[in-house]
DNA sequence: GATGAATGAGGTTTCATTCAT
DNA sequence: AATGAATGAAACCTCATTCAT
């Protein structure tokens, strides 16, 4: 991460930028983007209201900031982990893995990522959206080639589109999160990977 | 509870009460929440905006009025899909099909539904919330029981926990519909329930 | 003026919007367009500062309104001024008496109209400018017209350009008001015509 | 005062000064008092925004500052111009001249000086504005002067209050310039004092 | 002496809500 | 009962000014 050695100056300033966005995306996270104020973001902060500015030109660069650094974050975390075997069905429980590390040490985040990529972001004038969702569907991508080269090695049989067993897949981990951080009592984390494996390895029916 | 004829009077309100949810409803669901006026929902309604006030205390209020008749209407839809059948397979089938047809019929309110059943809804103050996750529960925990009693007639395998196959099941219906929905041409609309059923009931793995 | 007859709601929204523009125009003159606030105004006029908002949509809006207003109220009385004789010295004296009483009556807008008309206008974004600084250039045109008349008709001598002589002729009027605005004391208002006539009709030098 | 050579570092400090009332100008006179922040005169300056407050303990201290050194050299020139000729012909040509070329090696101060000396400042607090119309009108009472002068010489006829007479001819001059500045194509520049000479000497009326 | 990061008062504008008609 | 004019709290953002380094 250290490229060139900074100036006290400048680490100061980094850090500070770093300030800002966990307050803010703390509150975002537990008010909405709507709900939270300049002016709160800032006391919270302990900034004063133009300092926030110098940073952020407004309070949408602000929001856009958070949500573009954490994401390309996350992606980058996701595309290692696809990345650090060969193995389909290592891959798969390395994604699921990963996402469970990201989903834990990101909570705040987590909020407003689903809120951008799955559900609905008017907030933004666009183009944010547009590029996270890009990403998001690479991500996919990476995912469904994982399933068709199983295919391909009869190591998975071909029972739907590798695109569509992407979907599904990622989507039931990111329901098992979000059911766990509704509802802990309701069902244990899923931290060991087979719960999810077993759902789309073993085949539900019995012939 | 009165099931007295309702006067004219009565009639003309709700029909009124009806009007000013449909036009919110569309509004809120296109530009978001806080992007919308009162004013704008009156004036697209053709209504005074004092008049709005009579039917709901406040912006808020209006809202939650929207969800929940929605959301009633949609969870009535999808007990009758899963109650009008007794061979389990079937009964999937129904739940898909039905969850196709209200996606379908209700786009607008969709976007809604989910941003506030996927956990994501920092509009509300609470309240609302707690009452419609409840009611998601239920009806996971009703689409659970037909994994379980598909289990228990053995015609499904015990592969995972019936709740976590319900949760697995439902979200993957979700995501292909909000995958279509923000790229058409990544993905057929699955109006064939097959796809999804396949990539549950078949079984990934070669043995 | 009375075209149509107003109804009463009508009659007093036309009275507020008068009541704005004159506490603006007021405050505006006496302090300048950049440091009057819309509070200040809202205040002094007693309206709350949405109210202001209703009647124009933002400050410069409302500062326009006021310049428009006012400049079509002097274009209209100078152009009556210049029609209401055929004698071109008559018309002279006219021009002077309206713009003895227009000055007279419109103190408060004097000071914005020079600004506006003649000083520098930074303060709105173009436009408004463009379009007062045209009305102006007509009515010189307008004066040019009487002096060139004149000549034609031997009544004046061609000692110069008449539109060089309206020019003249009306910023010498100008600074007399000007002049007496600033020092009463150092010279009577010019109520009389005959003062400036003089300058301009009787020619300077001693032959 | 004190007229011992100034040390380099105080030349250096005079250069300093006088960097910044020139960028300050510069924009000020382009865009409007109001419409030039401390940080953007900085920076065109090459300045840090501090250093601009060791010259000029505030915004208004730094305008005032202009105003009053370039109004000097304004007053000096024209004093010295009046002061070089006996002949009161001569005076006024010389009076046309000088005002001419000040206004074109000044352009951008000539905007300000208008709307400081034409009555239109709001800008300041007060105080300027006196001292600035104190010497505007002993300028004019020295050209009334010429023209009393030249009355009792018999070289001028009475037709008007010599200073009356001064304060026409001055707005005469600088109604030309701004004319020209305004709209260049629809007058010459008055670079040849005669057009004005004749609309003064010569009398309009035929007798 | 010079710097420029930090401050926060104060500006413009929006919009949910009230209430006299 | 319906209306919509009026309200004013509160949002975002700018920029003159200060002061620690």
């Amino acid at each position: 991460m250290k490229n060139t050695p900074l100036s006290r100056r400048e680490r100061q300033k980094q850090r500070q930028r770093r300030e800002i966005i966990s307050t803010a995306l703390a509150l975002f996270s537990e008010k909405g983007y709507h709900n939270v104020s300049m002016h709160e973001i800032a006391e919270k902060a302990e900034f004063a209201i133009g300092t926030l500015y110098k940073f952020f030109s407004n309070k949408e660069d602000l929001y856009k900031a958070i949500v573009t650094e954490q994401s390309e974050k996350f992606h980058e975390t996701m595309d290692t982990a696809l990345a650090a075997a060969d193995d389909e069905i290592e891959q798969l429980q390395n994604y699921i893995r990963a996402k469970n590390t990201i989903f834990q040490e990101n909570l705040a985040f987590v909020r407003l990522y689903v809120a951008e990529s799955r559900g609905v972001s008017y907030n933004l004038k666009a183009g944010l959206d547009v590029e996270m969702r890009g990403k998001y569907y690479d991500l996919l991508s990476k995912l469904a080639a994982v399933f068709e080269t199983g295919m391909e090695n009869r190591r998975f049989k071909k029972i739907a589109d590798p695109y569509h067993l992407a979907v599904a897949f990622d989507s039931t981990i990111i329901s098992f999160h979000l059911l766990w951080l509704d509802a802990p009592e309701k069902s244990a984390f899923p931290d060991n990977p087979d719960e999810i494996l077993n759902i789309f390895f073993k085949g539900l029916i019995n012939q």
